[in-house]
DNA sequence: GGAGTTATTGGACAGGTGCGCAATAGTGAT
DNA sequence: ATCACTATTGCGCACCTGTCCAATAACTCC
């Protein structure tokens, strides 16, 4: 039996887990299905992990800090305003990735109902919108945009992504990602003074 | 023992079902909590309900079609554009309905995994759809408000209110209904050229 | 080699699930 | 009273869940 670095298995089962979690969803997610993944058993995983709550909290908190952070580092400051908004947008609604919306739903619904997800969820939250209120208050001091109330902005434009992300997990073929972000530009520009076309 | 009409048993049923999904959410509502609510036992619901996943889409299409109606109701054609504007977002947020913001979004997640109820969620999400863009095109042709694109205008809406509820239904302390309404309205504003505070 | 420690297994446990079914209770017509 | 019929019960079935635990395997250190 080799003997691993405790961590780096824990750090393993915590992946497994994340692979189950998008391919069936959180609230169908077992220890079974995540030992079976692993190729082990399932009393290995309580042997790492004391609950399956905290395993499936902290498999979200390690797929959606990672997300923030890429969006982070793609959003950096170095380029221009209008660039990073878009590259915000891109970051945010996850376009390229449908296992991806589909657990950012999953974990809506169930935050509902596991306390520790809520708090994990809100913290993400929370995070996306500072990002984007820095980037518009960037874009404000150097007068490329304007907006009376930066982060009443970020919000409302978060929230219509959230809904536009929400119609294209759930009703894909009425609304395509394509249309998500042609829309949220269009939006953005409104609520930035911007003059149309200038994110498309 | 009392000869009910079968119809009617069956329809008590349902209401039984929507009142156990308001209070426990879609994935926990069991047949047993069901026939709890009803006072009887578990084998009747079998005899009206040939499934409960048949059930829960029944029950929800009960609810949402009712909340469709009232919405189409109080939207009436009857009064002025701006007016029923108002009135449909209201409708649409149900801002003084906690428990069917929530079955709303355990609607959105549960469609992923229950085809009949994703069916059901999408004709109900048309038809809302439907419904403000006739609004909006009667307030165009009448002049008071203007959209190049009125179909894109009101999924443009709709996704922000879908955003909002999402933020009010799961993080009710950082976004509250007021808040809501007043950021879907200076959306709405902005989306169809009309002056600021008009429907504030 | 053996001792001590950890990793891992596989199954037991109590509880829950949807569903089906034989048995019973009640009803209305004859 | 008898009959056919339906409503209703309550339990059984097979399956699934998270969690726990004794037994075993593998490793490290002496």
């Amino acid at each position: 039996m080799v003997r691993m670095n405790p961590d780096l298995r824990r750090e393993s089962i915590v992946a497994a887990t994340l692979a189950v979690m998008q391919r069936q969803g959180i609230a169908a997610t077992t220890v079974r299905d995540v030992a079976a993944e692993l190729g082990t058993s399932s009393g290995l995983i309580h042997h790492y992990v004391t609950s399956m709550d905290e395993l499936i909290t902290e498999a979200f908190e390690r797929a959606a800090g990672e997300d923030l952070e890429r969006a982070a580092a793609a959003v950096g400051s170095g380029s221009e305003p209008i660039e990073r908004l878009r590259r915000f947008f891109e970051s945010y609604t996850r376009a390229d990735d449908d296992s991806g919306m589909q657990l950012w739903l999953d974990t809506w619904a169930e935050a509902a109902r596991r306390p520790a997800l809520q708090q994990a969820s809100r913290r993400l939250n929370e995070a996306w919108q500072r990002l984007l209120c820095t980037l518009i208050e960037d874009g404000c001091a150097g007068g490329v945009m304007g907006s009376d109330d930066p982060e009443g902005t970020a919000w409302r434009l978060l929230s219509l992504l959230d809904g536009l992300t929400l119609q294209c997990v759930a009703h894909g073929d009425t609304v395509t990602p394509e249309q998500v972000m042609l829309w949220s530009h269009r939006a953005a520009e409104m609520e930035l003074g911007l003059p149309q076309g200038t994110l498309t």
